[in-house]
RNA sequence: GGCGGGAUGGCCGAGUGGCUUAGGCAAGGGCCUGCAAAGCCCUGUACGCGGGUUCGAUUCCCGCUCCCGCCUCCA
């Protein structure tokens, strides 16, 4: 069984066979850092995080790269409004995501590069496209020629001739027809630029992904991915300019879903968007990865707070699963991944069904460990382990609860002092003392579960 | 108007032409426990509506209703 992954393109689960046998290569549509991230940013990035670290787990060296879009229009508004440099708060707001990015355990990119790094090669693909008769420069702008690309439309599924134009006639300035868009924008008074042989000026949003995706990862490379309302027109013109230039480009296409805030996409301009670190304010990061990751990456996720107590319970069922187990086995001995599990990730990152084998494991492990079989126990704690790897979903790739370690030492010890005393009067039969002080370290958060071999105790 | 996705039990969320009809959360019963907690076992409640194909459809086809995304900055 080999890995199958939906191509929009394609509009089809296709095998996935790399460029290059056991390299894979893969571009990620960041985010245009125009103000902080929200949950529906790191849904993506935790998609790719996924395949990513299947792919890993395949045995694929991996090369994924998520640009940063920091420098655009609403970068520019944002920054006037308030009154700040646009590069000051685009790296403020950089700095916001990759603190999102790590909150949540999503590996590093390999790279990540900033379209402001890269007009240099935008300058060449723009030539490229010139001389090719694909572009052409009018009014200081660059516009790429819609119709001189036959293929338009394909990845989306859109016909040119049906598309609206939402532009007033005489908004259309220099453009040859109102489909063709901007490779590049030319200078305004007040506005950053950039030296061209056109004029100076700035990126547009597409050609920044195309000349950046080629330049890491060569003309023709594996995976593009990005969010769904990205495949028109971003990547719809993305396509365009790379194929027109003369490039492979992507082989494969992959989207995730929107997360929906009562039944609505969420954006920051419908005011309703879910600030990552506001979430993370009131739930803990696991909480919200399992969330945001354990629903199929295609489909439509409906975000609300149940769901998200909800998947702080089925996580921290796992969770109590291998602070069990490692009390009687220390650390997860090795173990293969199950095949279920493994025939679900291949299978399109089938997540909810890998996460069935996980649950699955736990209760495998659970009995076992009640009735003492260490044996399986250990088996089903390795497995488990190794799947909520995959999915990065390990406890202890998380920062435990904050707090700092002068604070936690002194937890580490107050309580089970605490739990001693509280032995001693369930000894003597005083329960009424041992409730008490169950209902102390109760009242503190913690909850504690009395066992066989003495009680132990966790957060609540 | 054009393109695409979806409607599953109290909730979330998979999946399948019939078979033991995922998994989680919640609920009820049992075991365990001093009582709990945790854990294990058991239980119930489904496939939007109307047709069609079929021996048989939640699953395929047609129509309808409703929802969502894109067509404009957007993960």
């Amino acid at each position: 069984m080999t890995l199958r992954l939906h191509d929009t393109l394609a509009r089809s689960v296709r095998e996935f066979v790399p460029v290059e046998q056991g390299r894979a290569s893969i571009y990620v549509c960041g985010p245009t850092v125009q103000s902080a991230p929200h949950v529906g940013h790191m849904r993506s990035a935790i998609a790719f995080d996924i395949l990513r670290r299947w792919l890993i787990a395949s045995g694929y060296d991996v090369t994924l790269l998520r640009n940063v879009t920091d420098i655009d229009d609403k970068i520019l508004h944002n920054a006037g409004h308030e009154s700040v440099p646009w590069w000051a708060l685009a790296a403020r707001n950089t700095r916001a995501f990759t603190d999102g990015y790590d909150a949540l355990n999503v590996l590093p990119p390999t790279g990540e590069p900033r379209a402001t790094g890269h007009v240099p090669e935008m300058v060449e693909l723009m030539q490229r496209l010139i001389d090719a008769d694909h572009a052409y420069a009018a009014g200081g702008d660059v516009y790429f020629d819609v119709r001189s690309f036959a293929d338009y439309g394909r990845l989306s599924g859109q016909r040119p001739d049906q598309m609206l134009s939402s532009e007033a006639p005489d908004e259309a300035g220099a453009k040859r027809d109102p489909l063709d868009f901007a490779l590049w924008k030319g200078a305004k008074p007040g506005e950053p630029a950039w030296p061209t042989p056109w004029g100076a000026g700035r990126p547009g949003w597409h050609l920044e992904c195309s000349a950046m995706a080629t330049r890491y990862l060569g003309p023709s490379f594996d995976i593009h991915g990005g969010g769904l309302d990205l495949v028109f027109p971003h990547h719809e013109n993305e396509v365009a300019q790379s194929v027109a230039a003369g490039d492979g480009f992507a082989r494969y296409w992959l989207h995730n879903g929107m997360v929906n805030t009562s039944g609505e996409k969420m954006s920051k301009s419908l005011g309703n968007s879910l600030v990552v670190a506001d979430v993370l304010e009131r739930a803990r990061p696991q909480a919200v990865r399992y969330l945001l990751g354990a629903p199929h990456y295609r489909s439509d996720l409906e975000w609300s707070e149940d769901g998200l107590a909800e998947a702080d319970a089925a996580y921290g069922r796992i969770e109590n699963f291998l602070s069990r187990a490692a009390e009687v086995a220390g650390p997860p001995p090795a173990a293969a991944l199950p095949p279920e599990f493994v025939a679900a990730l291949d299978d399109d990152l089938a997540v909810p069904r890998a996460i069935g084998a996980v649950h699955d494991a736990v209760r495998a492990g659970n009995s076992a460990l009640a009735a003492g079989d260490k044996d399986a126990a250990a088996t089903a704690y390795g497995e488990v382990a190794a799947m909520i790897d995959v999915l990065g979903l390990s406890p202890h790739d998380f920062t435990v609860g904050g707090g700092d370690a002068t604070l936690r030492h002194v937890v580490d010890t107050l309580v089970p002092a605490m739990l001693a005393t509280r032995e001693a009067a369930r000894q003597r039969k005083d329960f009424a003392e041992a409730d008490r002080i169950r209902d102390a370290l109760a009242a503190a958060g913690l909850v504690v579960e009395d066992t066989s071999s003495g009680a132990r105790w966790r957060l609540a």
